[in-house]
DNA sequence: GAATGCGCTTGTGTATACAGAGACCGTGAG
DNA sequence: CTCACGGTCTCTGTATACACAAGCGCATTC
């Protein structure tokens, strides 16, 4: 037969309040503590109450946005504890992850994103759209541990990190210098998996968390000091 | 004033449906595999289709409910590797959080359960009321850690682990020799916690969790060789 | 007798109408 | 001028009505 592979995804309006929702709040177009109005939105985004009611119970599940006391809801905070926070259960997560994709038989993927990563320097020249392509490097990096560990429940939780993460990475963009570094990083990781050492792999992954963690909190010390 | 110190939970006709859906999956009045129709669950229940939707969306955020590819949603199955998935991700965290508690500066909470757990031998030679007593002692220990960490995404991780948990803890039940041998662990974890050991914390929580894991599968493969 | 096509039934997705609760603002009193 | 109280207004929570899509069964035909 001829028929497409998966189901044609019936695209309900629920799925597109919430994937325009989550875009704007990770882009920031949304930014913390933004009221959302379900009238308001569910006009703006030309969907009915109800699949928006659905929307941002997902949103809120997802910690993006938070019930307020009385009315309405609100875009969460991203405040320097919560990243701190944040970045303790991603080293006890990917540190993890790192030691099981390690272990893994199948290691031809993270061969191949050795090759991408060796580029990274050079893409990283290319301007904006050089960062954009990088961007999506790490997250095939990222989707290729998902696939290596091949744990739903750990795919899930280190999923809840990374979409919290994308807000924090906002305020680390444009520096190249710590970019390049963290590709440098990621090399070693990659080399640490290809080898089979666990420990390496885990130990290259705390030191990598370690020094993003810094970066991102050096930057947010220099972007906001009075706050 | 001697107003109530939070807000008298509103107590919407979702939540109560989201609680008693919740419980009875964990309970196991409804296994695995049960199909959650709409007009079904919410005249039984005694609320709207749109209040249930609401519960339903909530306990597939959780996990414990998937939708179905044509029609409904049904109860997720615990199959043998989804349980080393979970205890895989309870590791990590659980070490964590262990290692967190164990530099917390706040001990007297701890100090208090060691008492409890002292008794705890004692408490499982009561019948099964013991045994409830002994699991509500049990959670009492996880809201300490929850509290010495206060770290909402870690503590986040961990509800969403414990959620599962709750499944996979009623084919052990009824095991007083393995609850004894886990309240021992437990006080073992305390002890490194009170002494201020990291260290010790992670590898007490490492082996208690190894075998609270060698535990369930054995209850599991005696009680379904079969499958 | 088997296979295929059509129609009915059923269940989800969405929109809207209605009720209740909380907040904001204005006014009045101290 | 400030604080407290009350009214109004808006926003959420819930129920219901409607449309569409998918599945199942029956009938008809080969």
């Amino acid at each position: 037969m001829y028929t497409e592979t998966v189901r044609p995804a019936p695209e309900r309006a629920s799925d597109r309040a919430y994937r325009v929702l989550r875009d704007e709040i990770l882009d920031g177009l949304l930014p913390a503590g933004t009221v959302l109005l379900e009238v308001e939105q569910s006009a703006r985004l030309g969907v009915s109450r109800t699949p928006l009611r659905a929307a941002v119970a997902r949103l809120v599940a997802d910690g993006l946005v938070a019930g307020r006391s009385g009315r309405g809801f609100s875009v969460t905070e991203m405040s320097v504890d919560s990243i701190n926070d944040l970045y303790e259960l991603r080293e006890a997560l990917e540190e993890r992850a790192a030691t099981l994709a390690a272990r893994g038989a199948d290691r031809s993927a993270f061969r191949a994103l050795r090759e991408r990563f060796l580029a990274a320097p050079a893409l990283l020249e290319a301007g904006e759209h050089g960062i954009h392509e990088y961007y999506a490097l790490i997250d095939e990096f990222d989707a290729a541990i998902d696939d290596a560990i091949g744990n739903s429940f750990l795919v899930g939780a280190l999923d809840t990190v990374r979409t919290h993460l994308v807000r924090i990475r906002r305020v680390a963009r444009g520096n190249p210098v710590r970019l390049r570094a963290a590709a440098a990083e990621h090399l070693l990781i990659l080399d640490a998996i290809i080898d089979g050492d666990a420990a390496l792999a885990a130990h290259a992954t705390h030191v990598h968390l370690h020094l993003s963690r810094a970066s991102v909190l050096a930057m947010l010390g220099a972007n906001e000091p009075a706050s």
